[in-house]
RNA sequence: GGGCGCGUAGCUCAGUGGGAGAGCGCUCCCCUCACACGGGAGAGGUCGCUGGUUCGAGCCCAGCCGCGCCCACCA
């Protein structure tokens, strides 16, 4: 991968030489540690390792070179109020797994990380203070309140970033950016003013989603939709000239103080002729038009709709395609207003629901009430229920914003992974409707436009202008701020430095890909992607992965207000950041799962066990440099360990720069377990690449405990303590590689044991990422091993079946090839017995008789066995007697299936008795 | 109302049309000089139900039952 020799291949500086490692006492030290250190520590191990990756600058990549050739990611920007959750760790444990690889690859790597202002939240944090201290916003005005959230982001807003240095999270932190930061801000006012000129931006009365607990319009995305039960009450209105009456059903009787039409369906028959002419309407007296609308359902209760186009989303729509009347009579603060007239005007809108009805029952106007199952918005962000009013508020259109964000996906140009969201997000833009973009808020960015309190000049600038241009009157500013969402959508070009032309932004932007929840793909990522091709022009990130949300463990969502939120600080403490951070990629997947402490304990029990693994090979490898027999059991001096000087050696041969030169395999297993290594770092690199984390961190997992610890080293012991160099040379770089392959998910505990390998040249996290080599795939020596393997569980089945006390060697005689050395050290068998009895076969295995074997239980072994051959074979002599199988089914199918048929026929006759 | 997804071992979940898997839990054996946060050996599954396609279905198709999520202006 293009690197040269020597320790620091990206122009990282040397490893920084301490003095207090060359001292002969801390050598020794290390030494000592590692020979007496049999649990994995993660506590100390990742605060001090967190510090070197830091200090190394690893993390902090010049701007140099293109986007093609470098990785870079954007983090979604947290709240700045926020605490790390689960979704951030999991988000996070993915990003650097892609980003340690990718960095590990020699690409000039950058994670840029910051945090969201998070206008409502962070304003209700503050104001929560103020009210403690027995104030408010209101009475120390907005400029005292805008400092005070300041003060209150210097002293608070960075304990989300901290606990993503506590993940492992291998962020820029040098490049920490801020959405209200001064650069951010300049970016924020150059969209306003851009989509404004191009007539996006516009200012409207319209129907808006109020928010009656933040005190503000939001998004439709900021709505959530709740089932509840609700009164429906069913009105009569007195038709005018006549002694008919319209009824009308409702939920919020209140609002038909607001009414200002009736409509039913065009194509009822049962109204047409009353379509033109009026009612009246009760308590109030106006006169209502009666309209002709195919909003009306005809089925639903009597097909006629009172009309409030103040109040109701639905009837704004009609109102405004009739021409009707706009009435308010609900203000935002919750309260009716005058309009609601004087005998309501005051009330609550719960108040004035009693109250209307009360009025109503007593006109004789209520004909029903019956209970009514239906949803409801509420706001997302207060949890109050949305009251739907009119308001004068800024919009941008975004049908042609929406345009090239559509083509973009649909060429593929950016791939929403897994493929059903791509749809959901075409869908969704192909219908995209006008967002409501100023919040009644002081903490935010403050909309960029200028009143002239004189004239009826507006100015839209990215600064503001002294005096108005037109009579040279006093400007004052709109007063609202801009949804947070606003500035989150231009976050992975504006962190970059846009709207300046900045070597970041060329080096970095596009980014290379983002992962998310899905349930900021409207509010977020379509944004992003729509903004992005609006203003620098290009795709903000090429791939977008959409990751599984995880659950409680009781399956319900996690949520701090239903308590059942579980902190993924309390589970860095307990098992560390590479337990959490594999767990949670472990349990992973493309639906929701649930939180598994499980899968957690695996990923401590995986660094433990990598520690102690290391601790094998690296006590007792022979480096080669020192006398053959040369070990720690001997109580020499290990000639594997590193003992950390971290001095570079003068001259490294550029074939092993990245480490240690393949070995030359002499021993069938080494040749097995090179085999195994490079197919299981070309299928987990696959994987990583293919955003598979569950898959990657099961099958690393598998490969390095079952294959490497539970058979590679358990068969090279013996090599391994009499010195073997061929045997050390294979495990020092059989180590070295998993230890490369398992660092973007394990980043702690492999640089802690990479600390003592012997081929260290500098920190792994910059070490090269494993490229699988082909060469040493040898189908030949995996086929004998995995044949001694099967073997060998054969051998001990059966001892177990016989229940042969654990510690004897049984005697046994094998006809034919003797099967490899491990097999009998292994499965405790001796095969150079020569007279004796056999009681029992297993395999090419004459197990001889021997006091400490039953034989009652030999012969129900037999017996089990050859039942088990007898319904294999009826199986395969089943399929192959169809003639359609063997005529239809491919060539290899019936072969194999032959081969099968053989197999048990011959171990079946092997047993008889 | 529309859309997406999920029902597989006691639990949490993988599973690519050709002999049902993992981790945890459970049972038995082993404190063997890397690790008891360990090693070895096991038990445990009409793959939600019904039909269809196919030589062959956990996987493809249809219907049904149960559960979840997203979107939506039927008061």
């Amino acid at each position: 991968w293009g690197r040269g020799p020597g320790p620091s291949p990206r122009g990282y500086p040397a490893l920084p030489n301490r003095g207090y490692l060359d001292s002969r006492s801390v050598k020794a030290e290390r030494r000592k540690r590692l020979e007496e250190t049999t649990r994995y520590e993660h506590a100390e191990v990742e605060r001090r390792l967190f510090a070197e990756w830091v200090e190394g600058g690893y993390f902090h990549p010049p701007a140099e070179g293109t986007p093609e050739e470098n990785y870079s990611v954007a983090i979604p920007p947290p709240n700045v109020t926020g605490a790390l959750h689960m979704g951030h760790a999991l988000n996070g444990a993915m990003q650097d797994a892609l980003v340690r690889m990718n960095r590990m690859r020699g690409r000039n790597t950058l994670w840029i990380l910051g945090t969201d202002h998070a206008g409502i939240a962070t304003q209700a944090v503050v104001e929560k203070e103020l009210r403690a201290e027995g104030t408010s916003r209101q009475e120390i005005g907005r400029e005292a309140f805008t400092e005070r959230v300041w003060a209150w982001k210097e002293k608070y807003g960075s304990r989300i970033v901290e606990q993503y240095k506590r993940l492992g999270a291998s962020c820029d932190y040098e490049r920490e950016r801020f959405t209200l930061d001064e650069g951010y801000v300049r970016a924020v006012y150059r969209v306003f003013k851009q989509l404004y000129d191009k007539g996006y931006i516009y200012r409207d009365n319209y129907m808006v989603n109020w928010d009656p607990g933040s005190h503000s319009a939001i998004s439709d995305l900021e709505v959530e939709n709740r089932e509840v039960e609700d009164t429906l009450y069913s009105i009569d209105y007195p038709v005018e000239g006549g002694d008919r009456v319209l009824t009308v059903a409702t939920v919020r009787p209140e609002t038909m103080l607001a009414d200002t039409a009736v409509a039913v369906n065009p194509d009822d028959g049962r109204y047409a002729d009353l379509v033109g002419g009026h009612c009246v309407l009760p308590l109030v007296g106006r006169r209502l038009p009666i309209i002709a609308d195919e909003h009306v359902d005809p089925e639903f209760g009597t097909g006629a709709l009172k009309v409030t186009p103040g109040h109701d989303v639905n009837d704004f729509e009609i109102g405004r395609s009739h021409g009707l009347e706009e009435i308010g009579v609900i203000g935002p603060d919750g309260r009716m207003t005058e309009e609601a007239g004087e005998r309501f005007a005051g009330m609550s809108a719960a108040e004035a629901q009693e109250a209307v009805v009360a009025a109503l029952r007593e006109e004789g106007r209520l004909r029903a009430e019956e209970p009514y199952v239906h949803t409801v918005p509420y706001s997302h962000r207060s949890g109050e229920r949305i009251e739907p009013l009119i308001s004068l508020q800024w919009f941008c259109r975004m049908d042609e914003l929406a345009k090239p964000a559509i083509d973009v996906v649909e060429r593929d140009e950016v791939r929403i992974i897994p493929s059903q969201w791509r749809r959901v997000y075409l869908d969704w833009m192909r219908e995209i409707r006008p967002w409501c973009i100023s919040r009644q808020l002081w903490w935010g960015h403050r909309i960029p436009v200028w009143y002239c309190g004189a004239c009826e000049e507006t100015y839209v600038a990215e600064e503001a202008p002294a005096r108005c241009g037109a009579c040279d009157g006093e400007l004052r500013q709109e007063e609202d701020v801009l949804d947070t969402w606003f500035s989150s959508a231009i976050w992975p070009f504006a962190t970059l430095g846009w709207p300046d032309d900045t070597p970041e932004l060329r080096a970095f932007y596009p980014t290379s890909f983002l992962t998310t929840a899905r349930e900021i793909l409207f509010l977020w990522v379509a944004r992003m992607i729509m903004t992005g091709l609006e203003f620098p022009g290009d795709v903000p990130f090429r791939d977008v992965y959409v990751h599984s949300v995880i659950q409680a463990r009781d399956g319900r969502r996690m949520s701090k207000s239903l308590g059942t939120g579980i902190d993924p600080l309390e589970e860095i403490d307990k098992h560390g950041a590479d337990a959490l951070r594999f767990g949670l990629l472990a349990m992973s997947s493309t639906q929701d799962v649930r939180f598994s402490d499980a899968k957690l304990q695996q990923g401590a029990d995986l660094a433990n066990k990598l520690w102690n693994a290391s601790r094998l090979i690296l006590l007792n490898a022979n480096s080669g440099q020192d006398q053959p027999g040369t070990n720690a059991r001997q109580g020499q001096v290990p000639a594997g360990v590193d003992e950390g000087t971290g001095a570079p050696q003068d001259q490294v041969p550029a074939a092993v720069a990245g480490g240690i030169a393949n070995p030359e395999p002499v021993e069938i297993e080494d040749r097995w377990i090179l085999s195994r290594l490079e197919s299981t770092i070309a299928s987990v690199t696959e994987k990583l690449e293919t955003y598979d984390f569950a898959h990657a961190a099961q099958q690393a997992y598998s490969f390095f405990w079952s294959e490497l610890c539970d058979w590679y080293l358990e068969i090279v012991k013996p090599r391994l303590y009499d010195g073997d160099p061929d045997a050390s040379a294979t495990l020092l770089r059989v180590l070295e590689r998993v230890l490369a392959l398992l660092h973007p998910v394990l980043p702690f505990v492999t640089e802690e044991v990479w600390s003592y390998h012997p081929a260290r040249q500098g920190h792994l996290a910059v070490h090269p990422f494993p490229l699988a080599e082909e060469a040493l795939i040898d189908s030949e020596a995996e086929a004998e091993v995995r044949a001694g393997i099967e073997l060998t569980r054969r051998l001990r089945a059966w001892r177990d079946l016989v229940e042969a006390p654990a510690a004897t060697v049984l005697p046994a005689r094998v006809e034919g090839a003797e099967p490899r050395e491990f097999v009998g050290r292994l499965a405790r068998f001796s095969f150079e017995q020569d007279g004796g009895e056999p009681v029992a076969a297993v395999g090419p295995v004459k197990v001889l008789a021997t006091p400490e074997i039953d034989a009652g239980a030999v012969g129900e072994r037999l017996e089990a066995r050859r039942e088990e051959l007898r319904s294999e074979v009826a199986r395969a002599e089943g399929k192959l007697g169809n003639r359609r199988f063997v005529e239809r089914a491919p060539a290899e199918v019936v072969e194999e299936e032959r081969e099968k048929l053989a197999r048990y026929r011959a171990e079946l006759e092997e047993l008889a008795e």
